[in-house]
DNA sequence: AACCAAGATAATGTCGACATTCGACAATCG
DNA sequence: CGATTGTCGAATGTCGACATTATCTTGGTT
């Protein structure tokens, strides 16, 4: 197994991402280079290349002689990103549909009944982890590697809001409900159904999410 | 209107891409940055941007502490790719079904029997112009600024490939009764079908390709 | 002959400085 | 007084050089 070597650029891309999901930056706001060369003792080389990496994947935005935003994600495009990744997701999913072991299902349904009992505890921290770690499952029969790499793209994206609503917008029993429905949908092995369902689920969330933001 | 300005990378991209096209350079050989900074003329700085930037489009691999290499697509690399696309333009076009005016309708089934005469006469560039043109109108009416943003990444890789083999892939009258069959699948105004053969579609001249390249 | 080790070579990663451009404020004019 | 122009500080774009790392070469050992 190959150790993945890092460079600086890791950690920048890194040291910013955990600052946007802590809020410790404006939505809009100027990142300036100099300032997190100086924060981090290095040079504003590496530092570029972090940014220029989260502008392509959409936290930042670029303005050429200009510099680097902290991009504020209007409703339009909140809900645009969770309609792809509904589309994306379904028909991974659904794609995948008749390679799901019965030890699969039984390990995401009892996913799913961990995850209505975090969210009625208000473990968010755990929630999250199951969550990812449930949809991790889902995918894990996608073989398309295109398709998983534009969804890892779109996830940072969403998971920031997510972090920051998720436990609002559905109700403890919502949230195990949902994910039971996609569990029954792939038993009865009815993918343009299942496929339908996940993207319904994603418009849903999309717009609720929406709705916490305003 | 605003000018867009431009730097030495966005002139770098080009230039690089511009070479993948037209074939000057191998698939899999290595690219030094220091020969593209003799070879403009310019310091190793924008070219590292600009060798990133198109690691980001998936036109170059990069590995740590090596170096960037012109992309190889695998056979399975380049089905994945043409189903994404598949996937994300069927949605795009039928859910925009019903926002295509008699206007749109026309144009494109002039289109349509355009790219048959162009193929018929081996006029490949204007081939691919009218092709590219057909989809755009396609795409107009899809909002969901996420899925273009998607669509617009693959077309860079996939477009590579369109231009070597396109031509011998189908038939003249195949590439113009696919298309027609497109617009009279809009007319009908069923978007299930649609995106389905939109998928198929994809899928098929995936596979073609992939029997160009061996 | 095959293999390993150490040095040589050349590429990438990082740095600090300079050049160019932007945005804001001040000065000028109608 | 409002609008335009000129000036200045600060941030980005670019540069050349150095540090570090990977690869190739060479030489020696079994």
């Amino acid at each position: 197994m190959p150790i993945q070597r890092t460079t600086y650029k890791d950690h920048v891309i890194k040291y910013i991402y955990d600052g946007l999901r802590e809020n410790r930056f404006q939505l809009g706001e100027k990142i300036l280079e100099s300032h997190l060369a100086k924060e981090l003792r290095i040079s504003r080389a590496p530092i570029r290349e972090a940014l220029a990496d989260l502008v392509r994947t959409g936290l930042l935005e670029y303005k050429p002689q200009v510099g680097n935003f902290v991009a504020s994600l209007s409703a339009e495009e909140i809900i645009d990103s969770y309609v792809a990744r509904g589309v994306l997701e379904g028909f991974a999913i659904s794609q995948g549909i008749n390679n799901f072991s019965d030890e699969d299902l039984a390990r995401l349904e009892e996913m799913a009944h961990k995850m209505g009992l975090f969210a009625q505890k208000g473990q968010n921290k755990a929630l999250i982890d199951i969550g990812q770690e449930f949809h991790e499952v889902l995918f894990s029969h996608c073989t398309n590697a295109q398709i998983v790499f534009f969804t890892a793209q779109l996830s940072l994206k969403l998971h920031l809001l997510f972090y920051k609503h998720w436990a609002n917008v559905y109700k403890p029993e919502e949230i195990r409900d949902r994910h039971l429905e996609i569990i029954t949908m792939i038993r009865e092995k009815d993918s343009a159904k299942l496929e339908q369902l996940i993207r319904q689920h994603y418009i849903d969330t999309g717009h609720k999410i929406v709705e916490q933001e305003n």
